[in-house]
DNA sequence: CTGAAAGCGCTTACAG
DNA sequence: CTGAAAGCGCTTACAG
């Protein structure tokens, strides 16, 4: 059973299909009885407008594409969950895609996407993305972009992120006011921004309250399927380094809770040994013995903030209205738990 | 910068249309000279077809929907993943929506990929639905049509799926094996096929072992957002109403990792107390302390699979060949941890 | 109030 | 080897 078209309708109702569009639209010049019938008779047969027409006809396609770094992942399906809601409020559809980290499959998808014709594109960088060309080149074809959470600064389009320097600042300073005097870092891998600001913040509050910032003590991860390990290797590691680390801020919360098992394992006590502040409120971090001092990251907001903003722009354009840029800098804040709350 | 389109490549080389949709598709028929001309001015123009007009003429969008319950859960995003990743070698773009475990919102999604014309449809079902009018709709207009997972048995369509009967006898057996004489049951919410199964598959078990089955041992969590929670009420509540059950048979892991917390807290040993198994093999299973005892469900494989075989009915109905409806049966397997590894 | 016409951007059978 | 024509299923400005 193929599905039914305007012209199966116009002709068995002896109409013009331009009448069927324009009564099934409910245009004014269109008589009551004429609409009543089409309306019917679409019902009985069940009649879908060709979504492919109406789109090549209007020049927009109610559809957007989405590129996220990783699927599996508690952050990104938060993220992907609050844009599909969004969209799906305002009639949009989202073709998801995955990059894989990698800057080579990244860069073919936005060309799938440009070719399906979306509306808008939202995107989260691949870690190993460090030119922007392909970024600049959505730009320079005026197709409404917004990037979150891993952003290229230089690129001219509207994001939504959080301050990572801050939040990683907050971070830090709680571990030094509640005394700790010497703190290590695991960091994320070289390239995102994220993984730079959050280094960055913790080496500022570090020099802000007047200790040494010693790189020895900037472990690396690279955060991906491996995180978990990553944490416990690198806590291993750590301990054998160092004997008087007193405080971590780590980069992620799998990671953390990676070296809260190392940690375990090895007989140190969190947080009176060391005390450990993770980052993103992963659901487990609450949950797990010590809870984790994280900052809550808020994904599925992001999300949604991110579609809207898309939204905002992919509406300026149709009316040709000039699009206001935005950088939406979304809030976080510190979750104090168990693993910096000192027993004594 | 609007796209180019073929009528501009036309005119700028003074040829006709369909000679420059024939020379990009390499038809045999068109000179060398005229195909070298057309490619060239293509790329300089960054040429890409509109795929709108394309799909249109071609009646296929080489997009397919897929609708999964929920999006931020570890086994569904293993699915998504295996799903696009497939996808994407085979040229389909994936249009993702999530039912939120509503059948109104499952109806009305189904409705839009309709009307969107997607080649096909992947779905696993919500909670919530009971009746199947809206999938034998999809059959009836013969499109491609898999389900997945959360399957209705019914519904002439070809399916993916685990053996959860199976899985959950095995699992059950083996509390059985290890010596367990009372065993509790964690079970889903009272619709879902799975659920059902898995308690099928428990009860089964227990009979074959001449082992009474006691209806007062099975509990039920909803397995929504707050699968954790409802794993710690279920088990503390257990521990209330029975003093001698020394095993659980759990239908997921975060369930069970919740009823982990509460034994913990309770000072329970599991395994000498209780024994535990759970269900899905999701990553902190392995990684906790006790590691907890599971089944491996395999969701990458199982999104895999499903595109594979929508694939192969989308192939065949473009051929106007009969399609071969399949039920695919993975493999699971049980992974013995900690949690059932007694000590002595 | 109704309908013929043009057009969105392609593809392909057909004629030359 | 090239191009005119028809058509995919719609929408809408225009004529009547």
């Amino acid at each position: 059973m193929k599905p039914a078209t305007l012209k199966e309708i116009a002709q068995k109702l002896n109409i013009s299909v331009s009448t069927a569009s324009k009564a099934l639209k409910d245009y004014p010049d269109v008589s009551k009885k004429t609409k009543a019938l089409v309306h019917e008779l679409a019902k009985t047969l069940n009649y879908k407008p060709n979504s492919l027409a109406v789109n090549l006809r209007n020049k927009e396609t109610k559809t957007i594409g989405l590129i996220v770094p990783e699927v599996v992942h508690h952050f990104f399906s938060s993220v992907i969950k609050g844009i599909i809601s969004q969209a799906e409020k305002k009639g949009y559809l989202v073709i998801i895609l995955q990059s894989n980290e990698s800057y080579k499959l990244e860069k073919k998808q936005l060309n799938l996407l440009m070719q399906q014709r979306v509306d808008g594109i939202l995107i989260s960088l691949a870690n190993g993305t460090a030119d922007f060309m392909h970024l600049n080149e959505i730009v320079a074809q005026d197709k409404p972009l917004v990037m979150f959470d891993k952003i290229a600064k230089l690129v001219r389009c509207s994001k939504v992120i959080i301050d990572d320097r801050k939040a990683a600042y907050d971070a830090t300073q709680h571990l030094i006011d509640i005394g700790c005097k010497k703190i290590a870092h695991f960091r994320g891998a070289l390239l995102p921004q994220n993984s730079i600001d959050r280094f960055l913040g913790y080496k500022k509050a570090l020099l802000d309250n007047q200790m040494d910032y010693d790189p020895s003590l900037v472990y690396i991860c690279e955060c991906g399927d491996k995180s978990f390990e990553e944490g416990k290797t690198n806590a291993l590691q750590l301990l054998e380094d160092h004997t008087d680390v007193d405080g971590i801020f780590i980069n992620t919360d799998l990671v953390a809770i990676g070296a809260l098992t190392a940690f375990q394992e090895k007989g140190i006590q969190v947080p009176n040994d060391i005390a450990v502040v993770g980052f993103s409120n992963w659901f487990m971090s609450s949950v797990i013995s010590p809870s984790l001092t994280t900052i809550n990251q808020p994904g599925f907001l992001m999300g949604k903030t991110a579609f809207k903003q898309l939204y905002k722009e992919i509406k300026s354009k149709k009316k040709n209205k000039p699009i206001a840029l935005k950088e939406i800098i979304l809030q976080t804040d510190l979750i104090q738990r168990a693993s910096t709350t000192l027993s004594s």
